[in-house]
Order: structure tokens, then C-alpha cells, then sequence
RNA sequence: CCGCCUGUAGCUCAGCGGGACAGAGCAACGGACUUCUAAUCCGUGGGUCAGAGGUUCGAGUCCUCUCAGGCGGACCA
């Protein structure tokens, strides 16, 4: 964008006079933009700290500079102001020429390959609203690394061979029948008819997401298992049971031999074939997720790359990784104590980790199984490419075709198609050999793994542990991108427990704080497409409410559903990311003021302009082939307040993702959605008849439509509807 | 005990390279639709920026301490 540019400029040939006029070379030059617009366009408040290094007046050091710095052309006025602060003021009609123009600035740091890791949501229950904050964050870093020109590769990663999922395997194999009934909302028969009508609620492929699917039955099924763990020790021991047979593996089976197994099990009153729970365990981990990507698909996010944990353990990048660790050292096998028996590594050497009282993290358990901080800092290694073997080959995945996507627009829903057309989402698989045609996935010099704050810890040791492999720099490069949990205020609780009918039992106590973790093992929190669905009828019920008597519209659907988009999308990345948010349904769902439906109502108003110009006046958006019909008009200062605005994206990308905090982005396009709102009623275009006047409202309003639609669509994923 | 985070208007939050009068939204009250859609705009009221020291020409912002809250320091993830 153009302000950076020519901030960049400004700021070498102040260093330039600086230098020559008073000797003096400074390390860097900061130009800043006021925070009033009669304070100038940018500010040099360099002058102050340097008076007592130069030792005179900071008023003379700033007016020395401003009347020797050979400015460069877009600089207009220069003035020295208040105690030597150096304003400049920019040729307005310039800066809106270069917008018009389409201008862009330069590429964005060093141009590395970089993967993001984000959703990573647990396969054995539906997402909630903690896993949407999760999925936008890093989407909306996806689309700001994206928008800066860098190559990225979107990893969803799939924690197939954990509890969670075998917790729910262990509720369908062994939890009362009357259980599985309730879940299902069904009368209760025999155990393999629920299990096999449980697997049917599974459409198969990507389905078109909604309640009531495999992941709901499952958010309601895990909680039973967990407060039957908690009552019975006996109950408990089926979780060994299973993982054990998810460990051994389906051997080949597929998902109706295995409920064929399962069925004959039932009938013959025989223990659980193994194979066959296996086989159940993958089918349950699969269906959810096919149906997180469901969900996600509604908020247009899709990914490149799903790895899978089950990959990881059996093409023996642990053994690999656990090879490469001892051989440096960094982990040690402890005798005696309270870890004895357990793989461990020590941090002590590390000075992030000194104060520790126990400085050790321990990575294969006793009973030889790794931890799941173990896995991560293998596949890890691999997304920075530097799981090799002794000879220095990489060690890598098989990967297969998983499923195919489309989108319209950049901020459309995710469209899962059938038969190879369309974006490639790729699946690990565990046979090396297989390929994709043109495809390679890992190896990135950069890597974010989007994960929520409580997980501070386990990532450090994973940075840690590439550090003392000797990557220190791919350990730099490795970015745990926190963010806090979404929360529940205790009103939302009550909305949840009054719309289920059923009480989540918390204490006085609980219910006094200002928010209620949530918790998948107790059942409490908000599915994330239960709330979207809410959000589609709030908007559609705004939409109705709002027509006058008028006839409902054919796309009433497709408002509401780009309205909730941008409501829920806007909610989650307006806030800066390590604050608690506690979710609360009125907040939620409002449409005005600082919300989703105001930066996208702004848009909307902006493009109405130009439709109903074109219908009344013929006259389009302004072109930069009609910037000669502004010469010599001044852009007045309103106005021109829009226009610097929209000069910035670049800037405000770059500092969002340097910070990781894109509450800067959410909170740059509402200030412009603002300004916008606030000039529409003293400006108004198609009324207009003066045609110079006319043609510049034009031009900055072209310029307006433009900067949102890259804002709203592009980066912030925030659809921008035909009408609202 | 140790580490990280948070504390700004009644409520939810901005203010993240120290800088020029501390900002939005909600809620309250009062205004503006024969006009390019009022999901908008304008106005009013509302703040010892948790507290105390310090650094600086200048501190909501940096440092130290105190207080309050949250999260970590698992052979859970």
C-alpha cells in the first residue's frame, strides 16, 4: 500500500538531513500517524529525545530538518509543531491516484514456505465455540500471510489414537443400551443395532454439516462415559481395553466387516474381537471429522493437509525422533525417583526453564508408550523438515486424496465436490510410497501451530527440543500461537441448560464466577453449528424485521447465513487473543454497533451507491483512466481521512501478523467502516449534481468498496452480502 | 512455592514499536428517514487507566514492589 512507501521515503530523507545539517545518524526513523488528522498525515516526534543527545532546542532540530530534508514529491506541507513534533502533510490527490491504481508495496520479509496448524480438534465429539476461536484465528492468519504474498500450507491435524476417542468407543461397547437409546433419541434394542444406527447418523464423505449428526450424538454420548468412569473404577478399565485394541490396529478390516464382528459378538455373547473395536475406533474418529470439516466449511475455512497421529506412531517417526534425541543427549532414561522407569527430558540447561522446580518432561512413559508431547515434537520436526534418517533423507508421510473443495469467493462457504475437481485436501496415509501427482507437504521454514494458552508449556518443550537438536533457528521459527479459551457466562449456561432441559449440576460457587470453563467431558459448552444455526435465524429474523411489509427476498437464506458468518468470524477476532472470552448469547448475537453485520452493512451501502448510480446517472466506479477529471480538486478533510485509512492495510497486516494479534485488523476495518458511515450522510454521490464533486466522492468511495472487499472477504473471511 | 496472562467508563472491550485533550460499542437519555437502505448518524451524561514507587522532556504504555483474578508447572491433551 502506498502510505508505507512513502513513509519509507519521508523517513530516509529525514535521516538524510538529520545527517547532514546536525551529524548526526540515526538508528532508525520512526514515522508515526497522528492521531488527529490537523496534526498532519504523518509525524516525526524524533526531535524531542534527540534535543538532549544534540543539545539544542528540539524545536530548532525539527525545523533544521524540515526545511533542508529533501522530501520526496507526495510530501506536500511540512510544519514543526508543539514542543518538535515534525508534521507532514501528503498530496491527497496523489495518495488517491496510486489507490486507485491498485498499488501495492513490496514483499513482506524473507519469502519461506509457512505452515499453519490450526482446528485440531479432538475427533470424538462435535466442535464448540472454543474450537471456532481456534479455526478463525488461524484462518485469519492463513489469509493476512497469504495476502503479504508468503506460500501457506494448512494442516488440520487429527488426534485419532487418543482417549477421547477410545472414551467413546468404550460408551458405545459398553455403556447400558438405555444410554445409547437417549443419545440417540431412539427406543432402546440390541446393542449392535445401536451401534450400527449411531454409525448410519454418518452420511459418508464430507457431509453438508448441520445438527443432529454423528459428532452430536457423540457430544452426548462422552459425557455419560465420563461420569460412569467417575462412579465406577470396573467401568474404567474398558478405556485400557480399547486403546489397546486401537494400538493393535483394524489389520485391514474395514467398518462393516468390523460391525459384522461386532454383531456376531453380540449374538454369541462373546468378549469384543479387537480388530473389530479398532476398526469402530477409526470409523468414529473419521466421522467427526468429516463433520468438524462440515462445520468449518460453513465459516469458508478448508485446509491442505490432514495429518493423522496413527501416521505418525506407525511410519516410526517417533522411533526416529526418540533416536535422534538420545543420541544428542537431551533425553536420558531415569532409574530411580518418582520418573523411574520413564523416558525423560531435561530442561534444566535451559534458562526459560530454570526456575522450575522439576525441570524434567517426560516423554515415554514407564510402561513405554510415548506422551502425546513425545508425538508432537516428531511431527513437528517434520513440519520444519528435519525428521531425517542417518543418512539425511527426510522422512515423510503417504498421502492420499481425501476429499476435494471449492469456494466462490474468498469468503464463500468450503464446498466439498466429488471427482478430483477443485482443491485437493490430502490425508496422510501410512504407506510412504503412495503420492499425490505434483504435491509435497512439510519441510516449511516457518511454522505456527495455533493452540490454545493453557498448552504454553508442552510447546515450549517442543521449541525446546528442536533447539537442542541443533536447530536454534528452526526452534526461532517455530511460533506457538496462543490464544485464550472461550468461556461461558453463567447466563449462557442457564440459556444452554433451559434449551436441553437438563441441568450441568455446577455449584453456587461456580455459577458466581464471571465465566464457566467449558468442558466436553461434562457435556457443557456450545456446539459450534448449534450456535451458527441460532446466529442464521437471529439474522434472518433482523432481515424480516427490517423489510417494512415488503415481500421476503429469494436470498433471504443466503443473507442470513452471510450475516451470521460475519457476526460469528468478527466476534471471535475482535478480541485481542489472550483474553478470556466469555461467550454470552445477547452479546453473541447482536447485529449493531461493534459487530460483524456493521462492517459488512458499511460495505453494503457503499456498493448500493454505485448500483443505484449506475441505474440513475450511468455512471460506474471511478477508473483510474479519469484521475486527470481531479486536478486541481481538493480533497477535503473528511474525506481524506478515509482515503489515509485505507492507505494503511499494509501496515496494519504486517503489525497483526508480526504480533499475532488480528484484534488490530478487526479493530482497522471497523474504523474505517466508521468513517465510511459517518461521511455517507455528509456526502452524499447520487444527488450529487455537481459532477467535480461528484466524480471525487466517486473516487474515494471506489477506493472504500475496494479496501473492504479485500478487508472483509479476503483477509478477515467476513462475506459481503448483495443486500441486507 | 515458581512461571505466564489479566486488571482502563455501570457492562464488554480498544489503546502491542512511550508522544500531542484517555477511545469504541452496549446500557441510559435526547434528536435525525418525502433523500445513495436508520443493521446508520448526531448529541448528553459517565474515567484518581487496581495501588505505590521509579526511569523519562513526556508513562494507560517501560522497570520494581503490593493487591486481586485466571491459567500453567500431569506417566491428560
Amino acid at each position: 500500500m502506498p502510505l508505507n512507501d512513502i513513509r519509507d521515503r519521508a523517513a530516509a530523507a529525514l535521516a538524510a538531513a538529520l545527517e547532514a545539517e546536525l551529524g548526526h545518524r540515526p538508528d532508525e526513523v520512526v514515522l508515526e500517524v497522528p492521531p488527529r488528522r490537523d496534526l498532519g498525515d504523518l509525524a516525526w516526534p524524533g526531535a524531542l529525545p534527540l534535543a538532549r543527545v544534540l543539545k539544542r532546542a528540539p524545536r530548532q532540530i525539527a525545523e533544521t530538518v524540515a526545511a533542508q530534508a529533501v522530501w520526496p514529491p507526495e510530501v506536500r506541507k511540512v510544519e514543526v509543531a508543539g514542543p518538535g513534533f515534525l508534521n507532514l502533510w501528503l498530496d491527497r490527490t496523489e495518495v488517491l491516484g496510486r489507490l486507485l491504481r491498485g498499488e501495492h508495496g513490496g514483499v513482506f520479509g524473507s519469502a519461506v514456505k509457512t505452515v499453519v496448524e490450526h482446528t485440531n480438534i479432538n475427533p470424538n465429539k462435535a466442535a464448540h465455540i472454543g474450537h471456532l476461536r481456534n479455526a478463525v484465528l488461524g484462518d485469519v492468519l492463513v489469509r493476512c500471510l497469504a495476502g503479504l504474498g508468503l506460500e501457506v500450507e494448512v494442516q488440520n491435524y487429527v488426534d485419532d489414537t487418543g482417549v477421547q476417542v477410545a472414551d467413546v468407543v468404550v460408551g458405545l461397547l459398553h455403556l447400558p443400551e438405555t444410554d445409547l437409546a437417549d443419545c440417540l433419541g431412539d427406543e432402546p434394542v440390541r446393542r449392535d443395532e445401536l451401534i450400527e444406527r449411531a454409525i448410519a447418523l454418518d452420511s459418508g464423505g464430507v457431509p453438508d454439516a448441520a445438527t443432529d449428526d454423528f459428532d452430536d450424538f457423540c457430544w452426548a454420548l462422552y459425557p455419560r462415559v465420563t461420569a460412569r468412569y467417575a462412579e465406577d473404577d470396573a467401568f474404567r478399565e474398558h478405556r485400557a481395553e480399547v486403546l489397546h485394541a486401537v494400538e493393535a490396529g483394524p489389520g485391514g478390516l474395514d467398518l462393516e466387516q468390523s460391525l459384522a464382528l461386532l454383531r456376531g459378538a453380540v449374538i454369541g455373547g462373546d468378549p469384543w474381537p479387537q480388530r473389530a473395536v479398532a476398526g469402530l475406533a477409526a470409523a468414529v474418529a473419521d466421522a467427526n471429522l468429516r463433520c468438524h470439516l462440515a462445520t468449518m466449511a460453513r465459516l469458508g475455512i478448508g485446509y491442505d493437509l490432514l495429518p493423522h497421529e496413527s501416521d505418525i506412531l506407525r511410519l516410526g517417526f517417533w522411533r526416529r525422533a526418540f533416536d535422534l534425541l538420545r543420541e544428542s543427549g537431551a533425553i536420558r532414561l531415569e532409574a530411580e525417583g518418582k520418573n523411574a522407569g520413564c523416558w525423560v527430558m531435561s530442561l534444566a540447561a535451559s534458562p526459560e526453564f530454570a526456575d522450575m522446580d522439576d525441570p524434567d518432561k517426560i516423554l515415554v512413559r514407564s510402561n513405554g508408550t510415548v506422551t502425546y508431547t513425545g508425538k508432537d515434537i516428531a511431527y513437528q520436526l517434520w513440519k520444519l523438515g528435519l525428521l531425517v534418517d542417518a543418512d539425511g533423507a527426510r522422512f515423510d508421510f503417504g498421502y492420499r486424496r481425501y476429499a476435494d473443495w471449492r469456494q466462490d469467493g474468498p469468503a464463500e462457504p468450503v464446498r466439498y465436490v466429488g471427482g478430483g475437481e477443485g482443491r485437493c485436501l490430502a490425508s496422510t496415509t501410512a504407506a510412504p510410497e503412495q503420492r499425490l501427482e505434483g504435491r509435497s507437504f512439510g519441510a516449511a521454514g516457518r511454522v505456527y501451530n495455533v493452540i490454545d494458552v493453557r498448552q504454553a508449556y508442552p510447546q515450549r518443550v517442543v521449541k525446546e527440543a528442536v533447539r537442542v537438536l541443533g536447530h536454534p533457528e528452526a526452534a526461532d521459527s517455530s511460533v506457538h500461537f496462543a490464544y485464550e479459551m472461550v468461556a461461558l457466562t453463567p447466563a449462557a449456561v442457564r440459556v444452554i441448560e433451559q434449551r436441553s432441559g437438563t441441568s450441568f449440576g455446577l455449584s453456587d460457587d461456580e455459577m458466581a464466577k464471571p465465566y464457566v470453563e467449558m468442558s466436553g467431558r461434562r457435556g457443557i459448552g456450545v456446539r459450534a453449528d448449534e450456535f451458527l444455526d441460532v446466529l442464521v435465524d437471529a439474522a434472518e429474523d433482523a432481515i424480516v424485521g427490517r423489510l417494512d411489509g415488503a415481500g421476503e427476498p429469494a436470498d433471504i437464506a443466503e443473507r442470513a447465513r452471510a450475516i451470521a458468518v460475519g457476526a460469528l468470524r468478527y466476534l471471535m477476532a475482535r478480541q485481542s487473543r489472550n483474553r478470556v472470552l466469555a461467550f454470552d448469547f445477547d452479546e453473541a448475537l447482536a447485529f449493531e454497533g461493534d459487530t460483524g453485520p456493521y462492517l459488512q452493512y458499511s460495505a453494503v451501502r457503499a456498493a448500493k451507491i454505485f448500483d443505484k448510480l449506475e441505474a440513475r446517472r450511468g455512471e460506474g466506479r471511478f477508473s483510474a483512466d479519469e484521475l486527470p477529471s481531479l486536478a486541481g480538486l481538493e480533497v477535503p478533510d473528511d474525506l481524506w481521512g478515509l482515503v489515509l485509512e485505507c492507505a494503511r492495510r499494509r501496515d496494519v497486516v504486517a503489525q497483526a501478523v508480526g504480533s499475532l494479534e488480528f484484534s488490530l485488523l478487526a479493530q482497522h476495518t471497523h474504523g474505517l467502516a466508521q468513517l465510511f458511515h459517518r461521511l455517507y450522510h455528509a456526502h452524499p454521490v447520487v444527488p450529487e449534481d455537481d459532477a467535480a464533486l461528484r466524480a471525487l466522492r466517486r473516487a474515494v468511495f471506489t477506493v472504500f468498496v475496494g479496501e473492504m472487499r479485500v478487508l472483509l472477504e479476503e483477509l478477515l473471511g467476513i462475506p459481503i452480502p448483495g443486500e441486507m
